[in-house]
DNA sequence: TTGAGACATGAACCACCTTTCAACTTTTAG
DNA sequence: CTAAAAGTTGAAAGGTGGTTCATGTCTCAA
């Protein structure tokens, strides 16, 4: 990127030149993850946005060209945030099952403190479906990843393969959606253990 | 209105009272599942669903009090359908973790085949959030007795908890997303076996 | 056969929201 | 200090598409 700017084959976030318009351009991204959030994409609108960011109707278009650049440019914002939160979870001296339950504890702290970045990613799906794609197929290559190691190390069975990274993405998001973001009886700890026993030893008694 | 009905607190469908009504409201219904399908329900218009209708604008309004209203009913519909198929794959001849990957596998083939069913079950999270969460916890409630059925029978481990059966069905959707939706690499056997030698045996190396 | 209710039609209505724009204020660089 | 660039403003344009309605046709029970 070495570009000065103004090269862009489509839609470049429009950068602020001064601290003022960083500061607009701030405040219209957090009322948009408000807003969206609260509202999904459709019954959210512009003017709802620019309220809540205290600014101008026409001062949202110096920063976005659309209601779907926004969307796009919180999605990308967003998936960002829950990879950092996952990364910070994970920590090195972790290692195997035991770095899967971290992440998947910080997972649903995540989801129970944040509830509409859930929303935001998972409506997604219809309104930006490229960036909803790229951010669960990036979050499984960062499992998958993890499961080659850990069977690299043997503490995994061998034949890792990325039908078991989707299957614990899966297990994971459910677990946050009924857990963190609906339930009540979340006890992010409590489910992580559930989980992580069961991917440890299969539900197979023995 | 001196119509005999009348008694409707809020969204009653209105039940057609001739042959020819029962038969515009299916064509309705078809072409809505269509059109949601195809573009989702915001992108979806109503003009669109009576054109592939073959029927007139106005027309829609005979059967239906809203846009959101034929989405709900349509939503509630193919909830009916996946439970019937899956029903069907769940032969009694089964059981324990037989039965998981019957399910697995037929949910699969079935997602493969009815894309546009499963991206308007998903939608309903935004657009009708009670039949959403009816049709997950519906569906989980369903995985949680067969696991409690296994358990007893001495082939599952004690203590199968709502929680493996939301990671079960977590599992299972994102499987879909990936291999029956969006893939193309997706032999539902295969997939199958992996979820299921995972969910029997875990995924520790032994 | 017949008339009342069921159903069909599509132009027009209208509410809502995105987007534009021209005038104005603040910031920055020289 | 000053002019150009960056940023702000909100009224109004403009589109879109859901919804209504007055009129006309069809169906079926009596």
């Amino acid at each position: 990127m070495a570009t000065s700017q103004s090269r862009s084959p489509d839609s470049e976030p429009k950068v602020p030149r001064t601290e003022r318009g960083r500061q607009t351009l701030r405040k219209l991204l957090d009322a948009a993850a408000k807003e969206f959030g609260e509202k999904g994409f459709h019954e959210a609108s512009i003017s709802g946005i620019t309220r809540r960011a205290g600014t101008a109707l026409g001062s949202f278009y110096t920063y976005f060209d659309s209601k779907d650049e926004i969307f796009r440019a919180l999605v990308k914002d967003m998936s960002g945030q829950v990879a950092a939160q996952a990364g910070k979870a994970v920590t090195p001296d972790l290692a195997g099952f035991d770095i899967e339950r971290a992440a998947l504890r910080a997972f649903l702290e995540f989801a129970r403190d944040n509830k509409e970045i859930y929303r935001i990613i998972d409506e997604a799906e219809f309104v930006d479906p490229a960036s909803f794609r790229e951010h669960y197929e990036t979050t499984a290559k960062r499992i998958l990843e993890r499961l080659q190691k850990g069977e690299a190390a043997g503490e995994f069975a061998p034949g890792m393969d990325e039908a078991h990274a989707w299957a614990i993405m899966g297990m994971n998001v459910f677990l946050g959606l009924r857990y963190s973001v609906w339930g009540k009886g979340g006890e992010p700890d409590r489910i992580a253990d559930i989980a992580n026993a069961m991917l440890r030893d299969g539900i197979a008694s023995r």
